[in-house]
DNA sequence: GCCCAGTACCTGCCAATGTCAAGTAGTGGT
DNA sequence: ACCACTACTTGACATTGGCAGGTACTGGGC
């Protein structure tokens, strides 16, 4: 079961775990799609990290500069800004107050399922 | 800084929540609007949530009924399907696992962040 | 010398889904 | 008559993730 997510419900988070790597340690867009694999989001793929990268920088959130790679390509490496902080900080509570008042809905109780014994 | 919920994060999550909802009991569009607002989601809207539930009915998660209103036009009650009661059980574990990798990012520790004392 | 794999980035087209705004209708009060 | 509340529906729109493909640089095998 390689608990494959909802696409879905990536969505708006995304950006989220992209400015928290960032602030962990400046990187590149290849090298933050390894990350977020080995984090668990096996599934995301370079045709969503890029693009996101992008918005965050149109957006003023990081910063980018460009550095020779010894094995391909220059690498594009991106840096979060103080608005980039910021935005890591209430993106962080607006998520943690999220998270809880969807957990508050789904730990209501339900009556018994119509005998489906799954 | 109404708090407002991002909007993305809502995706994917609704029709779970809807789904809970409908478990809980029978219910119909209008009512599961406010609803939906009482438990925190201030911001849903109908526009949002018709559709939604259009959807649940097309992909069999739940059936309706009409019934005579004493207040309206006839209100078209929602009731879970048995497909709809397993979807709502892949859904609830989909969403923890997920809340799950994601605070697991979050929790990781940061370096301090550029003093912009906010 | 050539091709291929790995690294690294970008882009366009598409699908899903929430928002906004508006429209249709039934009921009852003034 | 008009208006407010209930109740459902729909259409145009924006965002954003998935997928597929394309560009380009490096180094190794043949």
């Amino acid at each position: 079961m390689t608990a494959s997510h909802d696409p879905q419900l990536l969505k708006g988070v995304l950006s989220l775990l992209l400015l928290h790597l960032l602030a962990e340690r400046e990187s590149y867009g290849y090298e933050v799609v390894q990350r977020l694999q080995e984090a668990g989001f096996t599934d995301v793929l370079e045709g969503s990290v890029y693009p996101a990268l992008t918005r965050l920088e149109r957006d003023g959130r990081v910063t980018t500069r460009l550095v020779p790679s010894p094995s391909g390509p220059a690498r594009k490496y991106y840096r979060l800004t103080p608005a980039g902080w910021q935005a890591l900080r209430a993106g962080s509570a607006t998520w943690t107050r999220h998270t809880a008042t969807v957990n508050a809905v789904l730990a209501r109780p339900l009556p018994a399922a119509p005998d489906e014994e799954n």
